[in-house]
RNA sequence: GGUCCUGUGGCCGAGUGGCUAGGCAGAGCUCUGCAAAAGCUCCUACAGCGGUUCGAAUCCGCUCGGGACCUCCA
C-alpha cells in the first residue's frame, strides 16, 4: 500500500500522513448548522470526508470520526444586534427552538444516508456541552487570554498574536485585521476589532440561553469545535476538516482557542474541501442561488431540468478532486449519470464472472489491467485523487464489456487477474467511494418477473414475430425499463 | 482595497517541464430483424502576450477574465 499523501493548509504542501497514535486516527469534521435545510453545498465536504475516512479505514486505521451538529444559534452578525439564528426563526415558524433543530437534523441525517455516508463515530452536539465550553472559556480567561465585557466574553487576538503565530493558517496578516478601518455597531465592547466573542450575553428575546459564570448567555461559534473535539480527541489530533469557506475565522480561531487551553496546535493535518459553484458563483444563502438536497432529489426547483439521484451527486463530487471548485450544470449531471450508470453495470457484471484457473492468453492486456487496477491505489493515496481513480476505472470499462461481448476472448486474462480486478473494484467502487445501485426495485420478484418477460421476447424474436416483440422491449420502455439484447442472444435490462 | 486561488477541447474535469487522462455530448463503422446497449475509430484543447529552456498546458513576468476569504456560510 503506498503511503497517504495529504495536502495540509497549515503548511501549503502535500504532506505524509503520519497518524499520532500508531493505527488509530482521530478526525473532526465541522458539522452544518441545522438551522435550516442541508443544500447541495453541504453534499461536498461529508461525501468528501466519508471518502477520506473510508479510505483510512480501508489503510487498517481504526478511526474515529467526530462531526458536530451545530444546533445553539450565532450570531447573524457580530456587532450588529445579536441576533439567533435559531430563535428568530423558531418564533416565525411557531416551534421550539429544540424541535427546529430536531427537524433539521432529522433530515439532514435522511440526505447523509442517501449519499451512502457512513454515520460519524461521534455526532455530538453543540447544546449538548455547554458546559465544556464554559470550562474552556474559563481555562483561556485564567490565562489572560479573554477579557469579560458587560456578560459577554472576548478573546483577545492582539495578545495571542504577540507569541502565536494567528493567520497562519488562513494566511491572514494580523495588523492588516487590526487596521481594518470599518465601524460596526456594538464594536465597543471589543478591545480590537479583530476579537471575537467566546461567550455572548443574551438579550432577554433570546430563547437558547445558559447560565455562565458570566451571566445569562450563549456561546460564540468558534468554541464548540474546540472543546468537542478537544473532548474526542485531545489535545492533539491528526485531521481537521470542513469547507474552505470556514478557514477564517472559524479554524483560525479555534487554533487559537485550542492552543491557550492545550499548550499545543490542536491540528497535525487541516484538510478544507473547495466549494461548489453554480454558474461560476459559490452556492450559499447570501447567493440566492441555493438549491436544496430535497429540491435536488426531487427536480423541484427552477433551476433543475429534472430529479438527480443521490448516487449520481455522489459520483459528480468524485469526479474531481476535490480541492478543486465543482461548476454545477444539468448538463454535467447528466454526463455524470449517465457515467455512473456505465460504471456500475460493467462493475455488477463483473462481479458475476467466475473463472477457472487460467493463465494469460494475452499477456499485454493482462498486464495492461493489473497496473490499471493497482494504480487505483497510488491515486488515491495522491491526496485522494478520486477524479484519476475514475479515469482508470472506465478505462477498465471497455476491458469488461469486451469480456462480456466475447469480443475479448474468456481467456484473455489470467484467472489471478480477473480475482485482482474483481477484489480492487470492490473495494474502491463500493467499500472506499460508496457506490451503490441506483435501482430501487431490483429485488428478487422483479428479477423473476423481468425474466419472464426477457423469455417472451427472446420466444417471440426466435419465431420472427417482431410486433410481440417490440412491443414487450417498448412498453418496457415507457416505464423506465431498457431492456438491451446481448451478444449471442442473451438479453439484459436495466432501471 | 487587502490576502489567496484560478482560466484546459461543445460541457464537466485530470494533469506541474518532453510520453499528453477520463466522463458526457457529437461523427463514422461493427454487431443487430429494427432500435437500444456494447465495441472500434475520429474530434487532440490548454485565456492573451512576452521570457526561461534543446523542449512548457506545466516555470517566470505582464495583460485580460473568473472565483474565494476579509461578515453567517460546507
Amino acid at each position: 500500500m503506498s503511503q497517504l499523501k495529504v495536502y495540509n493548509s497549515l503548511t501549503r504542501q502535500k504532506e505524509v500522513f503520519e497518524s499520532i497514535t500508531p493505527g488509530h486516527v482521530g478526525m473532526y469534521v465541522c458539522g452544518p448548522t441545522v438551522s435550516g435545510e442541508s443544500h447541495l453545498g453541504h453534499a461536498r465536504p461529508y461525501i468528501t470526508f466519508d471518502v477520506l475516512y473510508r479510505y483510512l479505514t480501508h489503510m487498517g486505521y481504526k478511526v474515529r470520526y467526530v462531526r458536530n451538529i451545530t444546533d445553539a444559534g450565532h450570531f447573524e452578525e457580530e456587532g450588529r444586534e445579536a441576533e439567533d439564528k435559531i430563535s428568530k426563526k423558531a418564533v416565525l415558524e411557531k416551534l421550539e427552538p429544540m424541535e427546529l433543530v430536531q427537524k433539521y437534523t432529522n433530515l439532514f441525517h435522511w440526505a447523509m444516508e442517501q449519499f451512502n455516508t457512513i454515520p460519524p463515530t461521534i455526532e455530538p452536539t453543540a447544546t449538548g456541552h455547554i458546559v465544556e465550553q464554559i470550562g474552556m472559556i474559563e481555562q483561556i480567561i485564567e490565562a489572560g487570554y479573554a477579557y469579560v465585557k458587560n456578560g459577554s466574553v472576548y478573546f483577545d487576538v492582539k495578545k495571542y498574536a504577540a507569541s502565536h503565530d494567528y493567520g497562519k493558517l488562513s494566511g491572514r496578516v494580523i495588523d492588516d485585521l487590526l487596521e481594518t478601518t470599518r465601524e460596526l455597531e456594538g464594536q465597543d465592547e471589543k478591545k480590537d476589532r479583530a476579537d471575537f466573542a467566546l461567550w455572548k450575553n443574551a438579550a432577554p428575546e433570546h430563547i437558547m440561553r445558559w447560565k455562565s459564570p458570566w451571566g445569562v448567555g450563549f456561546p460564540g461559534w468558534h468554541i464548540e469545535c474546540s472543546a468537542m473535539a478537544t473532548k474526542y480527541l485531545g489535545a492533539q489530533f491528526d485531521i481537521h476538516g470542513g469547507g474552505m469557506d470556514l478557514l477564517f475565522p472559524h479554524h483560525e480561531s479555534e487554533i487559537a482557542q485550542s492552543t491557550i487551553c492545550n499548550h499545543t496546535a490542536p491540528v497535525r493535518y487541516w484538510i478544507h474541501n473547495n466549494m461548489i459553484t453554480i454558474n461560476g458563483k459559490k452556492m450559499g444563502k447570501s447567493y440566492n442561488n441555493v438549491i436544496k438536497l430535497t429540491e435536488l432529489f426531487s427536480g423541484d426547483h427552477p433551476i433543475l431540468e429534472k430529479a438527480y439521484h443521490p448516487m449520481t451527486v455522489r459520483f459528480f463530487i468524485l469526479q474531481t478532486q476535490y480541492r478543486s471548485t465543482l461548476d454545477f450544470s444539468n448538463e454535467a449531471l447528466q454526463g455524470a449519470e449517465k457515467g455512473l450508470k456505465r460504471l456500475w453495470e460493467a462493475y455488477e457484471w463483473l462481479m458475476k464472472l467466475q473463472v477457472n484457473k487460467q493463465e494469460a492468453a494475452d499477456n499485454e492486456l493482462d498486464a495492461k489491467v493489473k497496473q490499471l487496477a493497482t494504480a487505483f491505489d497510488e491515486f488515491m493515496s495522491d491526496d485522494l485523487n478520486t477524479a484519476k481513480t475514475l479515469a482508470n476505472m472506465f478505462e477498465l470499462v471497455p476491458v469488461i464489456n469486451g469480456l462480456k461481448d466475447k469480443h475479448i476472448a474468456a481467456g484473455a486474462l489470467s484467472s489471478d487477474t480477473i480475482a485482482f480486478l474483481q477484489l480492487q473494484m470492490k473495494t474502491f467502487v463500493e467499500d472506499i467511494f460508496g457506490l451503490k445501485n441506483v435501482s430501487a426495485e431490483d429485488n428478487g420478484k422483479f428479477k423473476s418477473v423481468m425474466q419472464i418477460l426477457i423469455e417472451l421476447r427472446k420466444e417471440a424474436k426466435a419465431r420472427k414475430d417482431f410486433a410481440t416483440s417490440d412491443k414487450i422491449r417498448n412498453q418496457l420502455a415507457e416505464i423506465g425499463v431498457q431492456l438491451k439484447d446481448e451478444k449471442g442472444g442473451e438479453m439484459s435490462y436495466s432501471v
